[in-house]
DNA sequence: CTGAAAGCGCTAACAT
DNA sequence: ATGTTAGCGCTTTCAG
């Protein structure tokens, strides 16, 4: 008979509002929009929807808009990695606001907060087992640091393994911006020795890498092979496509929304931490070396 | 003193959330984030939050967020083109919802909505006149007929003006992804005679051309000039880099929420449609016809 | 088993 | 000027 029920009223007296907060640090990584897509398709189908807030990396709009959040009665939040300070995420924890953790460095988590997140030093290895397949042996790193310290360590530690510990000078500070792929992978090619081979921490700065490389004159893969970690849907188009370590973006969206429902339905029985496995999309920046090819 | 406002009651009491909603077709097209991003952020600076509705292009499921957007008190909606039935709009709209259309075609709209939208006819006519000043006499259109109509028939027009009038068989047709670029350009490039440029009336789908006519083994801009429309920030780093056509997005954004918070303080005095700007990116992608270099 | 009433937290319209 | 109360629309509880 036309009859709308009133949500808003309803929320309001059973103090639920069938809505959840998804905080994330930044849009201009399509990493970022991607994971939040499979979010709130996950959400959508417990009934839930997602409200979106783009922190620009700066903590103190993160906690503002937290506030906001919070004073909205959302049932539960969403934070990803880089968003917010963890002592702010903490307090609102234990002040009993259900929270999911995604994506953030180990160390900087307290343990009792449910946390999903790619298991990045697996990530690291795999990049490096790549490349170590193809024969390379003198590699490098673009590693965004200290946020992406297990990426850069289980890479290491895998050609460390190998035998062909990875120099210091072969690994090179990003920020995870595409300019700043840019730049470091200038100041390793006017290196003395040319790696063959680079691994960088992020897809955009795997694509800045891509184009300085380019734009020196070299070839992909034939003068240097390159792989990237997010495996972000536009590097299938880059030129060559971008090969890539890559995490099951609907899988961790699904284990971030089954924690998270997990706890506003009281259930706190849940693991607090799960680990999601990566993969490695193979494309066409890599290959065997030039010397070894010879 | 700790205190926290609880908003939800406040919204409840005076019928007024500080909220509104954001319909927009897809989020697998970097121009529609790049927009919400900016129309976010004027939110914001007026104190409102936005809630993002991604419909897929499926307008059921836009008609049922649209619901749950409106049973939440949404004090009002940004809506972009695609996403909806405009017969469903036009009905939200008469039962008193503040709506605001963006980059809806001009023919489908009721002219009482306020709409904001891009001078598509201004933004075809000036690739074509890029493409005229630079000496090309042969080229070829890709559009996403009947959504991009203006476009193609401002292009067409001012190369018409010019005395060149663009053959049927040089418009071919896409559906604004990069795979419906990527197989109209090969088409184009079977053609007797090949054209000497291409304007595609979206950066993914001349992302698209970008990659057929390279891996045809042609040289951009050498062989072809290409200019996409949209100019999202992906453009800046394809290889070689695109020359588009854009609208400035905070302006979009701006008018789009100038529009909105009229109607919902009750200023009904606006115009109804707000025409933005086009310019013209130029980058890599264009040069003389190799013909004329000659 | 059905129907009336209390209450959620705030604002706005009263009355003092 | 300040303090008090009604009411927003729903759910839940308690009484009939």
């Amino acid at each position: 008979m036309g009859y709308r029920p009133n949500i808003l009223a309803r929320s309001f007296s059973q103090r639920k509002t069938f809505t959840i907060g998804l905080v994330l640090p930044s849009i201009a990584n399509p990493f970022y929009p991607e994971v939040a897509e499979a979010i709130e398709i996950g959400a959508r189908q417990s009934e839930y929807q997602t409200v979106l807030c783009d922190t620009f990396r700066d903590h103190a709009l993160g906690k503002q808009q937290m506030e906001r959040l919070i004073s909205r009665w959302v049932d539960g939040c969403i934070i990803m990695e880089g968003s917010l300070d963890m002592t702010d995420i903490a307090q609102y924890f234990h002040q009993g606001l259900p929270i999911v953790l995604c994506d953030w460095q180990e160390q900087e988590t307290p343990p009792e907060i449910p946390h999903v997140r790619g298991d990045f030093f697996q990530a690291g290895t795999l990049a490096a087992q790549h490349f170590l397949e193809l024969g390379h042996q003198h590699v490098a790193v673009i590693a965004d640091e200290p946020g992406q310290t297990l990426r850069l360590q289980g890479f290491c530690s895998r050609f460390q393994e190998a035998g062909f510990p990875v120099p210091p000078e072969m690994i090179q500070q990003g920020n995870s911006t595409l300019n700043s792929g840019y730049s470091a992978t200038q100041k390793l090619l006017t290196a003395s020795t040319r790696p063959t081979a680079i691994f960088a921490t992020t897809d955009l700065m795997a694509i800045g890498t891509l184009n300085a490389i380019l734009d020196a004159g070299l070839r992909i893969p034939q003068d240097i092979s390159l792989i990237g970690l997010d495996d972000i849907n536009v590097s299938v188009r880059t030129r060559p496509a971008l090969t890539s370590v890559g995490f099951p973006k609907d899988q961790l969206a699904r284990a971030a929304t089954d924690l998270l429902f997990a706890q506003i339905d009281g259930h706190n029985d849940h693991p607090a931490l799960q680990l999601i496995e990566p993969y490695l999309a193979v494309r066409k920046s890599t290959t065997t070396p030039r010397n070894a090819q010879d």
